[in-house]
DNA sequence: AATTAATGGTTACAGTTGCAACAAATATAA
DNA sequence: TTATATTTGTTGCAACTGTAACCATTAATT
């Protein structure tokens, strides 16, 4: 192999692996906080956040926007419903529709993880700087395109 | 809620989350190629490219630098040595250890799907620039520190 | 109106995963 | 040496996941 093909077969800088480590080294991180105080899986927390931000949403919307395959939001959401974190109104117009919303309770913990995540961003951004954490942000985003 | 609770309790650039959106984004996207052309999963095509760009490790080493959990690992060398990509060889200083390689037959394969990242790989610099695509790998280094 | 297609969501099943417990080998301590 | 602790890697089991098939409802076509 010559020095030209070690070149070509190099993937040191492969961004799809690079994306994966970085999201998983800051998701395990952060997974320990909802996993003790509430139990919840990653998957859970991603559903349950996006209602925190946003309700209501049905299922395919959460699907969409948080890009989880829809079985998970549909265990998701009936495991989120179980403990009363969740309840769904059935739509009149459309009977196939759901829309679902946080419980009082729901808030309650939403609210509480929600200043949790907030905290463990910050201590991402300081130790990023400001600059980099923002320039990072809108990166991700762009590649979204 | 006041604005600022709203404020204080908005999550639409929570890292964690744009993160794993734009990993999922690139991850499942490239999963095609080695999916239809090799049938494999994921985690085995992680731990083969770790092996093709960098061989003997052994499985922990492929654990730390890949950051997949190690029973992964463990079934992912399994399966890629069944179907005769890797072998293994058996540490004589050390015999818990078995240093892992790439089979002639891992080596063409390693070829071909590497050149298929690298390809991958060009296209999302080509639409998000060189020096954005640069960045974001720089960025996602230095998050990880 | 009747038939067919499309959409929202759930579920059965098989495959994948993570945790904890484990065996085997090596390192450390008594 | 013997006992204890640590490291490397695998496996049993329960939980989680993706695919495909499915039901119910609504939309489009005839």
């Amino acid at each position: 192999m010559t020095d030209k093909d070690l070149e070509v077969y190099d993937l040191n800088s492969f961004l799809p692996f690079e994306l994966h480590q970085a999201s998983e080294h800051l998701s395990s991180s952060f997974s320990q906080i909802y996993r003790d105080n509430f139990g919840m899986t990653r998957t859970e927390w991603r559903v349950f956040a996006h209602l925190g931000q946003s309700s209501p949403l049905t299922a395919t919307q959460i699907g969409q926007s948080s890009k989880l395959h829809k079985t998970k939001v549909s265990r998701a959401v009936t495991s989120l419903q179980k403990r009363g974190w969740v309840k769904r109104i059935e739509s009149d117009e459309d009977r196939r529709i759901q829309s679902l919303h946080l419980t009082k309770t729901g808030q309650a913990t939403y609210r509480s993880l929600a200043q949790k995540a907030l905290k463990f961003d910050q201590n991402v951004k300081a130790r990023m700087g400001e600059n980099d954490f923002q320039q990072l942000l809108s990166l991700l985003q762009k590649l979204q395109n």
